[in-house]
DNA sequence: TTGTATGCGTTATCAC
DNA sequence: GTGATAACGCATACAA
């Protein structure tokens, strides 16, 4: 009894029947309070819930999940757990799965494909009931995910869409972002703006790219070819920074008359706002700048940082709440179809870009 | 058979076992490569590999832990996953387990001291063979990790200082950083120092005072009280900023000839940065500023912030490897004791500070 | 060289 | 009202 709990290191369910002198079936059905607890005496209710107390009985997992077939576990997959992006995305889906029952198991794949195979086999493992996977600007390859597909375990990724896949999505909506920014800069009275877009190879970088033709083309407002710059890929996110400032000097040494930097990312203008800083420029006297994302950063940085919102914690949220929705409809064998959400940016008019007085202008 | 594996959804030693002819126990050794499979012939091994593979057999992690008496799984608690400093200790710590059988569960107690027993009690229901908590400047209440005492399980908290109890503790020498931050301002020539301390509830705040003192007390330098002020406690990292921003602006208006600002940490040091700036005080041409940690945010800011460096990374790294260390030793019956580091922080010198002009000097 | 039987801790179905 | 028993999927001691 005592001493078994000693030997064993852990108290069971019949230890608590052996010590409180009924049987194991009864300790159970009073533990989990199951249906037919109605039917039992408080007196006898009592004697096996003070046993269990006193005896610091807690129920194996492994046991009751190997039992009831359900592991109460979600996996959540995330590329790079150093990223504020993805740890916003966290934040909420933490918020929406605190009520429930499920266990988040967070794994950080750190940008690397085999990190994440090996990961993924481990939930796999432990049977997950569902898995969602946050992605950052780095890409994701379809078929990383095809034993997921296989497994027919409900899934959802966000940051990153996947048409092509039966997964649901949630993503922010890039094009509009690209236009809200430009929108944002033109109305305040610039018309010398300098780009700089992300990597080639990131599907968001020819969105926001779009967005931004998009409104070129409606305000009538030419973009010059030579002011326009392509962030080289890389697997660092705080490599946008350096980038960000070497493109920027690099500018400055050629584009006389720009009163505006439209930044693919936060960091990237973090990284121009550096570089004007060390050129001597004042930001936003000289030069206004404006990021994309909104990361923590952008509101703790001299000056703070205009920039073009993703709404991180409520995809979070948005996220776990579908994969519930898909995880409850399963027994029903009623398979909810996939479903792909663009959510809506908004700009964040900070002190990093301000109206151009009009003696300045030159359109 | 087939049919099985759709109905059933899962497919397990047994259906392989089926469909290569031979009995689950064979199936289990050869897939297992215990010791028995070295008597196994060849052609026997082939057949049962190709089956399980041709299936997409997956073990049960939970028949096999139920089993084997051995979770294979290391919880970590977070006290909040938004903030860098829990971030890039849990980038060592993952580093660390890499190359180890071992599933990392991170938990995000996000401040919440009902989260965190919540969570804990999840953790020990899945059997956890190692616990690693890693406290940011919340509050750690040693009752909350009683659970863990009682349990005999192997733990490690990073961040935090618990001499009081059976766990091994791993957090930076504060007192030697305070002293390192005033000696690194006082060789610059700065005299006239403003201190920001950190909120009184926090040990680690008497701790880096205390080693600002003893500087100060050894280079024969006064401080003055008045300009001596305490960051107010709180839950949310960012709010380090806003008061730090605040506290600076009450400074600029009562203290003259200050031409320095030691700050608590790196988002009070940003805000301190803010608010020289919004008053119009150039950094570090009229005022150095140097803060604490080290976080990402540091390197990246305008002016990049010189700043008492936590090796973070190599704090979680240090922290895994304690911990697999008293785990192997566990079923040896030789319990390690607990140890306690005092990791050494270092000054990182960048732009936030700067060697004052003689001219300048007052005293 | 391979198969049978048992138990890990739970829960659920039945019997008393 | 309560207790015996079977089964979840796997690993292993023992039998053949």
């Amino acid at each position: 009894l005592a001493d078994r709990k000693q030997t064993k290191g852990r108290t069971t369910l019949a230890d608590v029947a052996k010590d409180c002198g009924f049987s194991v079936s009864t300790v159970s059905i009073v533990l989990n309070e199951a249906p037919l607890s109605r039917s039992i005496s408080a007196a006898t209710k009592a004697r096996v819930r003070e046993a269990a107390a006193r005896m610091g009985y807690r129920p194996d997992a492994f046991a009751r999940s190997l039992r009831s077939r359900r592991s109460q576990q979600i996996g959540i997959m995330v590329f790079d757990i150093a990223d504020p992006f993805c740890t916003l995305i966290l934040r909420g889906i933490h918020t929406a799965l605190r009520s429930t029952d499920y266990l988040p198991i967070i794994m950080d794949a750190h940008n690397d494909a085999e990190q994440f195979e090996r990961y993924l086999g481990m939930l796999l493992e432990r049977r997950i009931e569902g898995l969602i996977v946050v992605a950052n600007w780095m890409f994701v390859d379809i078929k990383r995910l095809a034993a997921i597909e296989q497994e027919k375990i409900p899934s959802v990724i966000v940051g990153q869409q996947m048409r092509s896949s039966a997964m649901s999505s949630i993503m922010v909506d890039n094009e509009t972002g690209g236009y809200l920014a430009l929108k944002h800069l033109h109305q305040l009275g610039h018309r010398e703006i300098a780009v700089i877009r992300g990597p080639k190879e990131l599907p968001d970088s020819k969105k926001r790219w779009a967005g931004i033709v998009r409104y070129a083309a409606e305000a009538g407002l030419k973009l010059r070819r030579s002011w326009v710059f392509d962030l080289p890929g890389a697997s660092d996110p705080t490599a946008g920074f350096y980038e960000g400032r070497r493109i920027t000097t690099e500018l400055l040494g050629q584009a006389q008359g720009c009163t505006a930097i439209l930044a693919f990312d936060d960091l990237t203008a973090l990284g121009a706002i550096s570089a004007l800083h060390l050129a001597g420029r004042q930001v936003p006297e000289d030069c206004s700048v404006i990021g994309f994302d909104d990361v923590p950063n952008a509101s703790l940085s001299t000056p703070t940082l205009t920039t073009v919102r993703q709404p991180m914690e409520q995809m979070g949220v948005t996220a776990a709440e579908r994969l519930l929705a898909e995880m409850e409809s399963l027994p029903n064998s009623k398979p909810l179809p996939a479903k792909h959400w663009l959510t809506a940016p908004n700009v964040v008019a900070r002190d990093s870009t301000r109206r151009i007085p009009i003696s300045a202008k030159k359109h």
